[in-house]
DNA sequence: ACTACATTTTGCAATGTAACGAAATGAAGG
DNA sequence: CCTTCATTTCGTTACATTGCAAAATGTAGT
């Protein structure tokens, strides 16, 4: 089905329009992640992370990967998706919420993802300390 | 009261996340308009689209010009605003729906605005044939 | 097969948005 | 002043969105 770039912008903006997506989009700019780091950070219910990365999906500005049984999505690399991300990410860059996701982030990344999964942030990081 | 540049970037994709604020935006492109013509290309009641245009204004992307009786409005030309509608109007550059609209603000402006908006397009552009 | 578990879908409650008509506002002209 | 009329605000209704919990899906390892 044809879409056409008036519809094709409003699902951008649209999607781009709350900022548990917004946040999410400026997250994947430092790399792809899986839906528990992204609910980890938004401390949103998994179902309605859910539900808003299938609004950037449908938008076209997040793709995914399945690998096993988790599923890594990233920022779509297509020239419609570069251009609204760039203006967004341009336009919250440097903002203190998301520079407290960003830093959270980086925390999570050091935690192995199963771990992260199943145990969530805090019992994670401690299982890591006691591991390490 | 200060708002922060997540917000800001909220209020700006909010704004556009809609086909009449996106349509009216792309119309003030050519040049500033008053809310009959706006109102008569969107085939929306007056409160309607005066209720769209509020939402520009307070995403910080429309800006107006009262003048007598009637309110005249146009992009806002601040940073904030340019990036976003560069970003937003070069997306929709060229859409059917667009290129219609545009067309009809060509017409619409060459009727007298007090016409427009006290007769409708039709009537107007029928006053304009016989007095010329 | 069975279990564990990350993710998705569904059902539902609460809230927000979009549309209209009617009433209110405010400026221009008689 | 009083009327006209472009625009805005209000009241209302219909619909969409957002959130969670619970159930469904599908994959990995036992």
């Amino acid at each position: 089905m044809k879409v056409s770039d008036l519809d094709a912008a409003i699902a951008a903006t649209r999607a781009l329009g709350h900022p548990a997506r917004m946040r999410t989009a400026a997250m994947l700019h430092t790399g792809e992640l899986c839906l528990c780091q992204i609910t980890e950070v938004l401390g949103l219910a998994p179902s309605t992370v859910s539900l808003h990365i299938k609004e950037l999906k449908r938008a076209g500005l997040v793709s995914e990967r399945k690998e096993g049984r988790w599923v890594f999505f990233s920022l779509a690399d297509d020239e419609h998706a570069k251009r609204w991300l760039e203006t967004a990410l341009a336009a919250v860059e440097g903002d203190p919420q998301l520079t407290d996701d960003l830093d959270m982030i980086t925390e999570l990344r050091m935690l192995p993802v199963a771990d992260l999964c199943s145990l969530g942030f805090e019992s994670a990081k401690a299982k890591l300390a006691t591991t390490s």
